[in-house]
DNA sequence: TTATAGGTGGGAAAAAGTGGGAGAAAATAG
DNA sequence: CTATTTTCTCCCACTTTTTCCCACCTATAA
């Protein structure tokens, strides 16, 4: 299971770093770069590309608008990255610009996939969403005992 | 049970201290530590984490906004901390941050998890809070009796 | 006072992260 | 089509951070 919140600048060269305990828990030395929902990028290994896919396109149909907005937001922006060797990935320019990413970046690991912020937008987006998340936590604490 | 209020600084390696009154409770070294609602950090075994997850994920999905929200503030910047063997932990630089440790801490035993606080804040929180937690109180009154 | 356990600080080695050079590949201009 | 420039990729070397370990300090109890 991928965790954990990192802070990594994009170098002059659009590299970015994966930390070593994300990297450690990735199969293999290449993922899948998309957008993501919100303004983020998605990094998914090869497997959780495919179940994602699967059940994105599976049933539904070129022939469905809400099928081929989704395609074209998610499916169709993705590229493979490369980890080099010293960990690192290259952030490809259209990628870049969609999730505005200046030089310090937030990496975030979310059990199955991986998520990429600009450092000032994810922080933005963790306030204006507080009071969301404290309602949200309110009614996760109905259900449960914690 | 873990119980009782602690305060131990925070050394210049972002050592933390966990009182042997805690430690003992803890089965194994490891724990995971992560953003807690309000402005503390929220320590729990693995055992007490794993039920968290499940019951913030389990029936949830990455396209849904709310489910995104407790990710991203809850179960993303969780990290594991080892204990080493002077009984510390290394807290990472984003939670660090996020609950704004500087020197003193206060460090909070709450039956099946752990608090972390910076020791102003708390002081300024339960301050801040004496009211509504009187007035908490005698809605606990009403419904039973101490 | 001495022994013991809890707590604190810091050195040294190892690991992780950063930047940049050189050659290859690609793009552009002539 | 070739020559020049730019971009990209791979690799290496340097720097910073982390980890591991040990020594010492302090308080408490024998």
């Amino acid at each position: 299971m991928i965790t954990g919140e990192y802070r990594y600048s994009l170098d002059e060269k659009n590299r970015l770093m994966i930390p070593v305990r994300v990297r450690s828990e990735i199969a293999g030395n290449s993922i899948m770069l998309t957008r993501g929902v919100d303004q983020c990028l998605w990094l998914f290994t090869h497997e959780e590309w495919k179940k994602i896919v699967q059940s994105l396109i599976g049933s539904t149909s070129l022939f469905q608008e809400k099928a081929r907005l989704i395609q074209r937001r998610i499916i169709a922006p993705a590229q493979e990255a490369e980890i080099d060797r010293s960990g690192r990935i290259n952030i490809p320019p259209t990628l870049k610009e969609y999730a505005v990413l200046k030089k310090e970046c937030i990496i975030l690991g979310i059990q199955t996939y991986i998520e990429i912020w600009d450092e000032k937008t994810y922080l933005d987006y963790l306030e204006e969403n507080e009071s969301k998340f404290k309602e949200a936590a309110e009614e996760v604490g109905d259900r449960m005992a914690l």
